[in-house]
Order: structure tokens, then sequence, then C-alpha cells
DNA sequence: CTCAAAATTTAGGCTAACCTAAATTCAATT
DNA sequence: AATTGAATTTAGGTTAGCCTAAATTTTGAG
């Protein structure tokens, strides 16, 4: 049961997987920009893993594609070893936010079970990674999303912030530099009602800070009660 | 002038760096029967090595492989890879001696120079891997092989371990259960005149133990004073 | 409901690395 | 010096994953 799938299989399979989150299918066009290959390419690819035995998509032409159960294992062991390997980097290595997402995509197609497992337990088995995103246990569970969109947030609410955007090692920078940080806090002090920007006082900065949609879209956050930091 | 080289030309240049030793060329056959590939593939390659700008390989037809200056710098930072991963998976992760081979084998390719440089620190910049392999320095350059073979030590004389042969998992088994690691002391009893066993009597363990030529004559030793252990 | 734009697929090709089988060259002994 | 067996190279072919250009299908705007 357990093939020998190349590092571009594996590859095509995690961005199925998250691109089409929970339900919806992934196009081929999608598919093709994230993996930065042709979507000729992508078109090909998506078709073969969908005629190995067993089938890892589901594809119908021209409706895209989306995992199969066994797809989606083999979906979620890479993303276990992709946030794994972020968190050891990061408490293990002493790599700062922003400079573990290509190591890991390196790393996550070569480790073996036992180093797994290894800095699994070295870790105390997180349940997520740097950036707030669950990781998937070993059973290859996927724990449920916690956390609210920050841009849904309204004047004088205080949050904890779970999880932040993982692609972009530029906006990882500017977040950290803002305190913006898993585990950190913050209030909403004002809210832009046409541009949506919000003014927030971020735990542990000097002053506040203006933010976008863009960017309060994409940070989740839980509502906490109103006792100091 | 830092190529892209894929995993199978790291791997030809390692093999041929570690088949010619100091200064032999490494034949076709040689390095197609280590790295597991056809005689054919192996001449294919070598020959496409030694047409590159600059060239990675000194090929003459029939005559065999050697490394350039260039690709000995190449193989010089895999090999230095490979044996800063086997130390840092067995000193910080916890794997036993003869599982290190084949992760390591794996890992060597796509680590960054970062990774590189955060274990190598982490580990205090070893010298030496734990089978006592010697490390290229960051300048890579390759430390020199210290050490006698134990097949040519004479009895009553006692020595330490420098360095044991590491391809082999089911031969460290057999050498770690014996006691037989780097650092550990030993000493010579008894040499059989005609097939060249050894006996000897490992520090730290029962009994001494018989042992054949095609393992002493790759266990490198370096003599002790003799002050007892 | 039509039709152009967007998305997708098909066709035809390329490269890296492998293979087997056949030819060649080397080396070593008679 | 001839010859044979081993080592090596050449010839011809395969597969995975990519590409561009040319069809084709879908979709959404009028």
């Amino acid at each position: 049961m357990r093939r020998e799938l190349t590092q571009p299989v594996e590859d095509y399979l995690k961005a199925i997987y998250e691109l089409s989150g929970g339900e919806r299918r992934a196009g081929t066009n999608e598919i093709a920009e994230r993996l930065g290959v042709s979507p000729a390419s992508a078109s090909e690819m998506v078709k073969k893993l969908s005629e190995t035995h067993p089938p890892l998509v589901d594809y119908q032409k021209h409706r895209g594609a989306a995992l199969t159960p066994e797809g989606e294992l083999v979906a979620l062991e890479i993303l276990r070893h992709h946030r794994l390997i972020e968190t050891f980097l990061t408490q293990v290595l002493g790599y700062t936010w922003d400079e573990v997402h290509p190591e890991a995509d390196r790393l996550e197609h070569v480790i073996s079970e036992e180093f797994e497992e290894r800095i699994a337990r070295l870790l105390g088995d997180p349940q997520s990674d740097p950036h707030g995103d669950p990781i998937p246990t070993r059973e290859l569970d996927m724990p449920p999303a916690a956390g609210l969109p920050l841009k849904e947030m309204h004047p004088g609410e205080r949050v904890v912030i779970e999880r932040v955007p993982s692609g972009d090692p530029a906006l990882l920078r500017y977040l950290s530099e803002n305190g913006l940080t898993p585990g950190n806090r913050l209030e909403v002090l004002e809210v832009s009602p046409f541009d949506e920007n919000l003014i927030i006082q971020v735990d542990g900065q000097p002053g506040p800070l203006t933010i976008g949609p863009k960017v309060t879209q994409r940070i989740l956050v839980e509502r906490v009660k109103l006792n100091a930091a």
C-alpha cells in the first residue's frame, strides 16, 4: 500500500489539499500557479494521479481535482512532516520564523518515519507549528482549525493570536516586528468603516498599529476575557 | 559558479571521491556498483560530468574518473553534510549508530548552508562523526585520516579505537554489541598466524573476542600508553 | 441565448537519468 | 604477438516531469 511517491507527486497532493481546504475542488490553473508549473503540466499530472491504484485524486475533466481518502492521507503525512520540521527548526535550531518554510519544503519529502517520530517526541507532540498552523496527529487526524479572522473583531475586543499566514517571509518579518505572533495578545481600538483598516494595540508594543484587511482577514484570533495581560 | 546540482550528480561525485581515496582513478564498474546503477549509466554520467563548465570530473576513456578541484569541493561539501547529519542524528535525536546512514544519505542533498551551519554550531564543530570518520571543515579541508588498522597491532598492545567502517548496519550493530566503538579501548591478546584472526579484550566487555582480518583491516586505532583505563 | 474570454486539455517535444544488448578496447597469458 | 575475458563504451530505448502552441470546453456578460 505504501507506494514510493516522487517529490513532485507529493507536492501536487499537498497543493490540492491546501487549495481545496474543506470541500471545494482545486482548479488546474490554481494548482499550476501554486507549484510554479504550466497549466498543461498540472492538467497532465492531475489526470495521472487519478489513474493510479488506488487513485490519489478524484479528477473530472474541466471540473478540477479533489483528493481521494488515500490522497488525503498522503497530503496529511507531508503536512505533518512540514509543520513538525518548522517547529523543530525554530525551537531546536533557532531558526527565525520567516526562514523555516523553504527548508521545510525540501526536508518534508525525505525524512523517515523514524525522524518524524523522534522530533515529534523531542518537541512534546506539538499541536501547532510556529505560525499556529495545526499539525496532523500521528494518526493523521487534522485538528480542527480554531480562531476567527481578526478582521471581524470589533473595537474594544481583546484577543489572543492563534494563527498567522505562513507563506510570505516578508510578511512574517513584518508581523513579528510588530508583535503579531501566535500566543501574543492585542486589543482592537478602532475600525475604519470603509477601507476596513483596523487600529490595534498589540501587547508589548510601544504604540498602536494600523493594519489593512488583506492581512487581518488571514490572522486568526480567539477572544479573551478582559483580565489584563 | 554555484550551479544547482541534482541528487544523482552529487552521488556520483561523492562516490568518485570515496573510491579514488587519495589519488587513484575510480573505474566505471566500481562507480556503477557503488551507486547501484548499470555500468552503462555510470559511463554516460561520468562522461557528462567531464563536459560541464568547469568540468567536475577528469575523465579519459577506459581510464576511469577522478575529481577535478571543482568536483572535489562539491564532494567535500556533501561529505560534510553527511557526517554532520550523522553526528546530529545520534547526539541530538538519539538515533543508534547503525540507523543514521540511510537518513543522512537522503538529507545530505537537501539541507541549506543555514542548516549545516546551525547543526555544526550546536554540535560544537565536531571533527569526526559517530563512526570516527573525519568531517571536512567549513572551508572544506578534509582533516588527515588518523589511525592504523587494528589488524597490524601485535599481542600486548593497547589501543584506542579511532574509526570503524560505516557502511554496513549489521556490522555496526555487531561492533557496538562488542564495545568496538570510537573512543573505547582494547588490548590485543593474541594473533593467529595463518588466518590472521585477532583475539582481543575490549574494555568493559566480559570476555575476549576473536575477530577476523576482514574487519580488523578496517578498524583504525591508535596506540595508547599502558596506564589502565 | 450567444459568444468572447478564461480555463482547461491535447498534441508534440525536450531533458535527465536510467536500462539492455551489442560493440569495442584493454590487459594479461600463453 | 595472438587471443580471450573483463572492463568499458555505444546504440537504441524507456519513464517522469516539464514545456509551448494549438485545440477545446466552460462561463458569464450582454
